[in-house]
DNA sequence: ACCTTAACTCGCGCCCGTCT
DNA sequence: AGACGGGCGCGAGTTAAGGT
């Protein structure tokens, strides 16, 4: 299987992902037999395991390893083949079972299997329906039918090496929209009725609801769906990105609720940027907000923008969304932190706008005609007649154009002249971007993101951004307070107890210490800063070895097999002062001997109760951190920090 | 307009296992 | 024993979104 063939397949996995995700939050909706027909990618189900690899291997046979290849029915309608009527009666042995096994492991397809089954058994029942969204499709090019838009986007991509025509999918999104509001118009006339067991997926709207609105509770959005097959395929679909599938490569898969990938699929192929903003999630998933990632060439077209006018129109901002395929809210928001961070580098910038530009290139011309046109920017009231616009001819190359524009004494437009004719000619091909190229593309490594970053380096797509809840902030704070570097067992509680992903908590805390330490560095109170350092609590260091550990029982092991072995009564005279600042736990950790006085302390409740920003222990523990990296290392590989 | 912050990138250093 | 490379955590800086 080459490249080209594995990327389709793992494509045509994400919308068999998808439309199983579909399929269980419709059935759970509606919890009627016939919820699974009314799955706008039914089609795919066909009255078996929507999630079939077997399926998937016959879709993918359209170039070869066939083993269902589509067939034609003579009047030029080809339907794609069945998955398993036509295989035999154990469809996942045999070639396709064993290019599972290699492909995705033993794992994935034994529970692909057991879940199969289990949907198999619920689907036995469902009536034949006819699904409007799934009707034929013919291929522009080649004018034959397909049963459905999958198929066609099989064959053009097979066949034709092209995508699905723009227009195709148009309409196909527009019968998938209304085949939603039916749906939802459906669930608005049944909900009543099974009011007592809601839905899944819209118990998990109300929790994050009456979280918002209380703030008191934890999230819990990923271990909701627990039960029934849609747990089942979360697992996968996590399991599926663990494993390296695009789309699915997010490692805290569970985070992601069904209602995003509802939302998404009735979104998505409208607009080929929205996957990853925040504009479009944020409706269904008011707790997370998507963070849009830039990709370069939409940085140019804003940015060449941004060169001529800080402050676009409407309009302008309008044409920006259509070239750089992004919102308009996003555009707003970059061309205001632009202009501040511009501002903030440096007052006497050519990015200081307070004088504004005078001129402006058409851009739109030049992309049609390679003619940069300079136009003047300011409102002054025309005069008729006059010649309203210098026009310079430019060559077609940015070398030539700069020369032009310094020729004409315009040489400060050549810094956003440049990148103008430079990219003129990939801005098009973007704004021509097939949308449903782009719906698939943007969550397939198919897609060219020159920024992909390491930790996202399948999607590009940034992480949502988490909404902290008063509780889980509280908490994070308090612990911080105490310890600023949280070790693995630390970070598995917070995540259990928080309901949050470990990686968020990494990040958390990562942030949290960097912002103590700025706010360390700008004290300009000295005795703060010995305050900070002499704050007690939250680093323990050996008084005879100087050697700095993060537990206290650490710190005391080691002085009862090292340091302090013969002299228990100097070890607990020396840790006297520790121990008034230790939290119960603390104390009783292993290892952690009775308190040397009987004095009670009260640092952990002082602590605990301080709901603000301590920056005293963290901070120590940060000063102590960086004495000790100097000193020695009091880490060990099992120990490792965050 | 300005500020805050979660998420991200990049580079560095440390630790450990493997190889020579 | 030393070199080497991979994995990992962290700091510093950046970015995009949201709040004031």
């Amino acid at each position: 299987m080459d490249k080209q063939q594995q990327q389709s397949t793992l494509t045509m996995i994400n919308m068999l992902n998808m439309a199983q995700l579909f399929s269980n939050m419709q059935q759970q909706q509606q919890n009627t037999p016939t919820a699974a027909q009314m799955n706008p990618f039914g089609s795919l189900c066909n009255g078996n395991s929507p999630f079939d690899f077997s399926s998937l291997l016959g879709a993918q046979n359209v170039s070869g390893q066939t083993q269902n290849p589509p067939s034609s029915n003579g009047s030029g309608v080809v339907t794609p083949a069945p998955p398993a009527e036509e295989e035999p009666k154990t469809p996942k042995t045999g070639v396709a079972l064993r290019k599972m096994l290699e492909k995705y492991g033993l794992e994935l397809v034994t529970q692909d299997s057991e879940s199969a089954q289990r949907r198999k058994r619920k689907l036995d029942h469902v009536p034949d329906e006819v699904i409007p969204e799934m009707a034929q499709v013919d291929c522009k090019q080649c004018e034959t039918t397909f049963g459905s838009i999958w198929a066609l986007k099989a064959h053009c991509e097979e066949m034709h090496q092209s995508p699905v025509p723009t227009e195709v999918v148009d309409e196909f999104s527009d019968r998938l929209q209304r085949a939603l509001d039916d749906m939802e118009d459906r669930d608005s006339s049944t909900e009543n009725d099974d009011s007592c067991d809601p839905p899944e997926p819209k118990r998990i709207k109300r929790e994050i609801k009456s979280e918002r609105s209380s703030a008191s509770s934890s999230p819990t959005p990923t271990s909701k769906a627990s039960n029934g097959t849609n747990s089942d395929l979360t697992n996968q679909l996590a399991m599926m990105g663990m494993m390296g599938f695009p789309f699915l490569n997010n490692p805290f898969m569970p985070m992601m609720t069904p209602d995003f990938f509802q939302n998404m699929a009735s979104t998505g192929s409208s607009t080929s940027a929205s996957m990853g903003n925040g504009s479009s999630n944020s409706a269904s998933s008011p707790a997370k907000r998507a963070r849009t990632r830039i990709t370069d060439e939409q940085l140019k077209v804003l940015r060449q923008y941004f060169d001529i006018n800080n402050s676009p129109s409407e309009n302008q901002i309008k044409e920006m969304s259509i070239k750089a395929g992004l919102p308009e809210k996003v555009i707003k928001h970059w061309f205001r932190n632009t202009l501040f961070k511009e501002r903030q580098r440096d007052k006497d910038s050519p990015y200081n706008f307070s004088v504004p530009p005078q001129v402006s290139i058409d851009l739109d011309t030049y992309d049609k005609t390679g003619e940069a046109k300079i136009t003047p920017l300011k409102s002054e009231p025309e005069k008729q007649g006059a010649p309203k616009t210098p026009t310079i001819s430019a060559p077609a190359t940015p070398a030539d154009l700069l020369s032009t524009l310094n020729k004409a004494g315009l040489g400060s437009l050549a810094s956003f002249a440049l990148p103008v004719a430079a990219n003129a000619a990939s801005n098009i091909s973007t704004t021509q971007q097939n949308p449903f190229t782009a719906f698939l593309n943007h969550n397939t490594e198919e897609k060219p993101t020159p920024q992909v970053s390491a930790a996202n380096s399948v999607t590009g797509r940034r992480a949502n951004r988490t909404r902290f809840t008063d509780f889980q902030l509280r908490t994070l704070q308090q612990f911080f307070d105490k310890q600023a570097y949280p070790k693995d067992d630390d970070l598995e509680l917070l995540s259990r107890r928080l309901q949050l992903s470990p990686r968020v908590i990494v990040v958390w805390f990562q942030n949290a210490r960097q912002k103590a330490r700025k706010i360390y560095e700008n004290q300009p109170n000295q005795e703060n800063n010995e305050r900070f350092l002499k704050t007690p609590g939250c680093n323990f260091q050996c008084k005879r070895c100087q050697v700095v550990f993060q537990r206290y029982y650490e710190l005391i092991q080691h002085q009862q097999k090292l340091c302090y072995k013969d002299d228990t009564v100097a070890q607990q005279k020396d840790n006297r002062g520790v121990e008034e600042t230790l939290s119960d736990d603390e104390k009783s950790a292993p290892g952690a001997p009775e308190p040397a006085s009987a004095q009670p302390t009260t640092a952990t409740a002082t602590v605990t109760a301080n709901v603000s920003m301590d920056l005293g222990g963290a901070l120590a523990q940060l000063m102590s951190g960086m004495a000790a990296a100097a000193a020695g290392p009091p880490r060990t590989r099992g120990q490792r920090n965050l």
